[in-house]
DNA sequence: ATTAATCCCTGGAGGC
DNA sequence: TGCCTCCAGGGATTAA
């Protein structure tokens, strides 16, 4: 199984090759190929023009966020399904689906790619960068100290809808995608349309810390097996988690036997198993 | 205010 | 082989 999109492990791991590569690089000129990856796309030449010249300071995360911290400027870049960055030499010939270039003034060039051309960029103050944009709203990072269990159980109890889309919101907590949700359903032994105010507090201590773990473990991946930095930041699917119930339709279920199920919950392929995780009837 | 639906995109899979 | 249709999905936006 190959996991394609970028989630919060591999953003994070983007983040620290961007930071190995260009932190400290200066920005000599920027194009802009697909005007749709800017926010708002009226005014890529206002981006063009605002990042000619700055310096990128630091490169930070906030969930599936990057966030490029220059001298008086920061920008919000989401890769969502496809998006990579990549550092060639300047007179390399662009790669297909190569949609913004940002030439350095040491002859490399920075650059973003995205097959789907679903990702965004964003300027933004630098003072409330890690506020503005899409950062607004967010919840706190999987963490143990930041997410916290009576925050997670108050904030369940507040909302009726299936306890799945609310995960993928980003507002509870951030850095769940649609397969490490499923997977996290699947070890806390949640069914993905229980009402979310029908979670028992054992139930929501125990998908805490399934969020918790689920994230936590592929980020160690993600940091151990993308292999180098020297120009492919983020190559999607270069690193493997044990999936227990995403892409395993039909499989058995590793702790029952039971085949995987696949439905469809808020419009997302939703993997689970149907003893682990059951549904009572008045949910259905 | 909450929640559901729509949209953005392309490549790959499946049908014929 | 080639053409067609359908599907995948994060999050912003729009509708209910």
């Amino acid at each position: 199984m190959l996991i394609k999109m970028p989630e919060l492990p591999e953003v994070e791991t983007v983040r620290k090759g961007l930071v190995h590569l260009v932190k400290g690089s200066k920005i000599q000129a920027v194009d802009v190929y697909w005007d749709n990856i800017i926010t708002p796309a009226t005014e890529v030449m206002q981006f063009k023009e605002q990042l000619q010249g700055q310096t990128i300071q630091d490169v930070k995360r906030r969930g599936k966020y990057l966030i490029f911290l220059f001298d008086d400027l920061a920008m919000i870049s989401h890769l969502r399904m496809e998006g990579k960055y990549e550092v060639e030499e300047t007179n390399t010939p662009l790669k297909k689906h190569t949609h913004v270039v940002f030439h350095l003034t040491d002859g490399r060039d920075l650059r973003y790619l995205d097959v789907r051309k679903f990702g965004r960029m964003q300027l933004v103050p630098l003072a409330t960068a890690m506020e503005a944009g899409g950062l607004k709203n967010l919840g706190p990072e999987p963490l143990p100290d930041t997410f916290l269990l009576k925050d997670f159980i108050a904030y369940l109890a507040t909302r009726s809808r299936p306890v799945k889309p609310l995960l993928l919101e980003q507002k509870v907590v951030v850095g769940l995608g649609n397969i490490y949700v499923d997977e996290a359903l699947f070890e806390a032994k949640i069914h993905p349309l229980r009402p979310a105010d029908s979670l028992t507090k054992a139930e929501a201590k125990k998908l805490r810390l399934a969020i918790i773990d689920v994230l936590g473990r592929a980020v160690e991946a993600g940091g151990t097996t993308i292999r180098t930095y020297q120009n492919a930041l983020g190559e999607a699917g270069k690193f493997q988690v044990a999936l227990n119930v995403y892409g395993q339709t039909g499989a058995p279920c590793p702790r029952c036997g039971t085949p995987i199920e696949k439905i469809k919950v808020a419009q997302r392929g939703t993997h689970l198993c149907p003893h682990c995780q059951k549904l009572p009837m008045k949910y259905r």
